[in-house]
DNA sequence: CAAAATACATACTAGTCGGTATGTAACATA
DNA sequence: TATGTTACATACCGACTAGTATGTATTTTG
């Protein structure tokens, strides 16, 4: 027999649906009773736990986004040769990767757009999360240029910026398009820059 | 003395507001009655001309955005060698960018990310643009590789494709941010791609 | 010049939304 | 076991929004 109370269960159910809510419709065109409907919850539980519709935004990027984009991309900044890791995790993301995934586009891309110069405390965690993942990129490359895996000449920091920047642009890009084909043709470019980053690289 | 109706300039006037308003807050939280209030029109106004907020935003999309996107990207669709005028559009758009830009990011971005699969009618439309315009950079690509100015071994279309998303994704990371200092740095990526694509090119 | 169509202006409606006030049952604690 | 706190449930409110109905002045047309 199930308990009659699981506050901590109600509050994780509450956030995940309210991640899928967002996802499929950013934050502000996200509905509380759509989300309310979908858990069986009431706006008594919902108050009790967030108090209000921002709040519950931020505890979804703290709490499920946030997560979320770092496990993803965590192989890539444990690498030994983080070419080599970022062309692996590319193909094998643009293999497993739903139809459903490329039509509502990245869920951290999306709140970026929706939400930076609107609300500052959506832009602060989005930042954050986008600065992890860039340093992330930006000390695997610097590792790979000890190593001798990476050119020496190429500045990690911007090379970072623009391997994200582009990621999310090519995701855009077939969101845009709601086509996986558009992905695979995009990140075509995205893998030719990544090749020109090893030191032996002598184009084609 | 002014004439006491121009109904062309009064549709017209509807459309840039409405143009700044959806660039501002999206085209579903823009609000109706802030473009009349920016206009000092009326429903009447407004309703008139327009079916609905839906093909106000069509509207938009057809008559302010799309030659705001074409303007701004035709002179590298018409050079001779497109990677220098890629680049030198580039430079002189990132020199010229006011922060205000930077903080909106781009409109036609906002919106694809906004409303793909969300609006088949804006889908369609902002695809069509997207579509222009890589298909412009391909087939400049091509161009220039039958006069040797680039790289015969690289696929046009694709290059295209990613050009486009990596500029929209770098933008996205500038707005993310607010910073105009992030897009430089992303950019600085885009600029090692397209030097990459003359045949002339020994890294560095 | 008369009539019809156009180009608005004003007032109103229905629906949705985030948020609140209030009540109550479960649970922890002493 | 009594008491206070937590975790909800229900009902309601005010704000805002897209859209409509109606009236009217202007412009075009025959």
């Amino acid at each position: 027999m199930s308990a009659k109370r699981q506050p901590d269960l109600t509050r994780q159910r509450l956030l995940e649906s309210a991640f899928v809510e967002i996802h499929r419709f950013g934050f502000r065109s996200a509905s509380l009773e759509s989300i309310l409907k979908d858990t069986h919850d009431t706006k008594g539980a919902l108050y009790h736990h967030f108090r209000n519709k921002t709040e519950l935004g931020y505890a979804v990027v703290d709490e499920v986004l946030k997560p979320w984009v770092e496990n993803r991309w965590r192989p890539i900044i444990d690498a030994d040769d983080p070419v080599d890791a970022a062309l692996h995790v590319l193909h094998t993301r643009m293999n497993e990767i739903s139809d459903d995934e490329i039509a509502l586009g990245c869920p951290l891309n999306n709140l970026c757009q929706e939400m930076a110069g609107i609300d500052e405390g959506f832009q602060q965690r989005l930042n954050n999360i986008l600065d992890e993942w860039r340093n992330g990129i930006a000390e695997a490359m610097r590792r790979g240029q000890q190593t001798g895996k990476v050119r020496q000449e190429i500045d990690p920091e911007a090379c970072a910026a623009f391997v994200v920047g582009s990621i999310e642009g090519c995701m855009g890009m077939a969101k845009a398009s709601q086509d996986a084909g558009m992905l695979r043709q995009a990140m075509l470019g995205l893998a030719q820059f990544l090749e020109a980053m090893r030191p032996t690289h002598r184009l084609q």
